[in-house]
DNA sequence: AGGTTTTATGTAAGCGCTTACATAAAAACT
DNA sequence: AGTTTTTATGTAAGCGCTTACATAAAACCT
């Protein structure tokens, strides 16, 4: 081997064919196990695999098979708390299965998004698992007719919804406005995600169910529009704090935000819950060491990464186990961080 | 197309030959741009890949050029504060020359780590970046003389160090504990990580290093050794606290345990950084949103993961553009969660 | 002009597998 | 026993590229 060779020598099917006495098309068939081979002749070749520590080349393999046995993950963010916990499971979920899983982030711009798809399907994944939120419905209709499936975590969109795993963002809005009004809240500021984001629309109609149920009227002074992130609900609360309107409660539509704007109280010398109470949205881990441990409606994105995963094992490698379940309902998690008004 | 046609119908190099009326060798010589093609002919080839639509079948270039343009990345977690940074700088840094990144996770357990090594070396992954922490320093210098080079994030071996992308963590370890000796602080007790772990003994290390040079002695009893994690904190904290020994500053080895700590302090009526100041390792996002604001020691995982990038691009894809550096200097921020003692 | 070097392009042999098709052997029939 | 069906294995043609080698054309010599 010369210095500039860093070929890799590995044994061959045809290795291990000649060490076998048998065929390639034997050899493959044993490994793939979709064709009957004797059990003697069975024996041979896996004697032979194991004396020469044959490993199959999964890129030639994917070759002659057009089956590349990877799906690509395109999310927003690869940092902040929902990535890892999402990916944790997809990761899992495919692992056991053989499938490997390649990584994209497309940083919540339309741009990037678009070239994360090209660039996972110029890769030759099977299926995309796509976490997106820049792109349009059109495009996402569009890519779903091409020839790699895709499944959209995170995401609505009637016209393809069979491949959608979502979470009730309506139903949790709502949980989270009634849990306050219940308290006896009456002056409830809001903190939203940001409207072009459908699961921000959604949060934000359940809480305006909720206060029309209970006859509470809302204000739309009391509604700042954040960003799900700190920053946000930093923003938000120095904004509603400027207002002098009474206010008892904040719902916010991300524990991020809660987080941001709890920290501008407690600078103020506000106390929560004392002064003010709080509650946020998609219970994730930060938040229930730190005091005042915060309500929370859950955001299941972790098993909604399993169920994408699960799709994709069944829809495209028609593994004929698994089931999956496509809309998840949000919870209600009371811990320290409301009280009913004074 | 039959229903269980499923094969993507795109052109190869042979359309774009055809089309362009030059042979195979041609159109891939152009993509490569490694030997000389005239203007003309170049100019001819890219027109037709451009009416055709023309994406080269990654798969088949893996195959044979041998080289598969992929980049494992195992990591203990896939969860927790860290890794997500890391990815972040890994995926980009990488994608900007066209490498993709697959992952696994490890879950800190010596099988599955080596497991996903395996994985991804069959996966034909071009260089390894491992984020690992069961494996032994052996298993890993009989790895870096395989066939796939590896490079090594926060992990420290002689033997391979010019692998190694690490973090001076005793250095670490003495700034947050004489941050708090010139505070005026005595007692100061000390949570550290597992010991198994070089990086957590480091900091013990540093820690014993700033007693020592302040002439405070070391107090085993004020050692409690947690597990990195919030519940390591938190259990370490409650024990610390039955002990009945005057503390007034606690020195936590990462940022999580701290939270766990102070969470536990605050039950108790106990008010940071009044009655016991608190100094936190890693500077992860969250705690500085809340109050009080965690005062901490850098840890530039992220950076690290941008230079174990740039070493696969360098030794690996012979990218001559690229240096790298490996030793990373830790960085105090001082915000509210220590005072001088009483 | 004839010879030599340089440059651009073509030819064809792989890379390591899968799989349709062919064939030989065994099993199941009359 | 002879014929048909079933089953196990082999043969060889790809999958879509890269690249060593061959060759034709152009450029440079003297």
């Amino acid at each position: 081997m010369t210095g500039k060779d860093t070929h890799k020598n590995m044994a061959t099917i045809y290795d291990v064919s000649v060490l076998a006495g048998v065929s390639l098309a034997t050899v493959s068939r044993v490994m793939n196990n979709n064709t009957k081979v004797s059990d003697k002749t069975k024996q041979k070749v896996l004697d032979a695999m194991a004396s020469l520590g044959y490993k199959p080349n999964t890129i030639a393999q994917s070759l002659a098979s057009n089956c590349s046995n990877s799906v690509g993950v395109l999310v927003s963010q690869l940092d902040g708390p929902f990535y890892g916990p999402m990916m944790t499971q997809i990761e899992t979920s495919l692992r056991v299965e053989n499938k490997h899983v390649i990584i994209a982030a497309g940083h919540s711009d339309e741009v990037q998004e678009k070239e994360g798809v090209d660039f996972l399907i110029s890769r030759g994944c099977d299926a995309l698992i796509l976490d997106v939120e820049a792109v349009s419905d059109e495009y996402l209709i569009t890519l779903s007719n091409g020839d790699t499936p895709i499944v959209l975590i995170n995401r609505y969109i009637e016209a393809i919804k069979e491949r959608c795993v979502y979470l009730e963002n309506e139903q949790g809005g709502y949980m989270a406005t009634d849990y306050m009004l219940s308290l006896g809240h009456k002056n409830i500021a809001y903190i939203s995600g940001p409207m072009y984001k459908l699961d921000a629309r959604d949060r934000l109609r359940g809480h305006q169910r909720a206060l029309a149920e209970h006859n509470v009227l809302f204000d739309p002074e009391l509604w700042f529009e954040g960003n799900f992130r700190e920053f946000g609900g930093i923003d938000a609360m120095q904004h509603l704090l400027t207002l002098n309107k009474p206010i008892s409660a904040v719902v916010c539509a991300s524990d991020q935000m809660a987080s941001g704007a709890i920290s501008v109280c407690l600078e103020h010398g506000i106390r929560v819950p004392e002064d003010i109470s709080f509650i946020g949205y998609d219970n994730i881990p930060f938040p229930t060491y730190i005091s005042p441990k915060l309500n929370t409606i859950s955001n299941p994105i972790h098993e909604m990464g399993k169920m994408a995963a699960l799709w994709v094992l069944k829809e495209v490698y028609k593994d004929k186990k698994v089931s999956v379940e496509s809309c998840f309902s949000p919870q209600l998690f009371i811990r320290g961080s409301a009280c009913p008004p004074k």
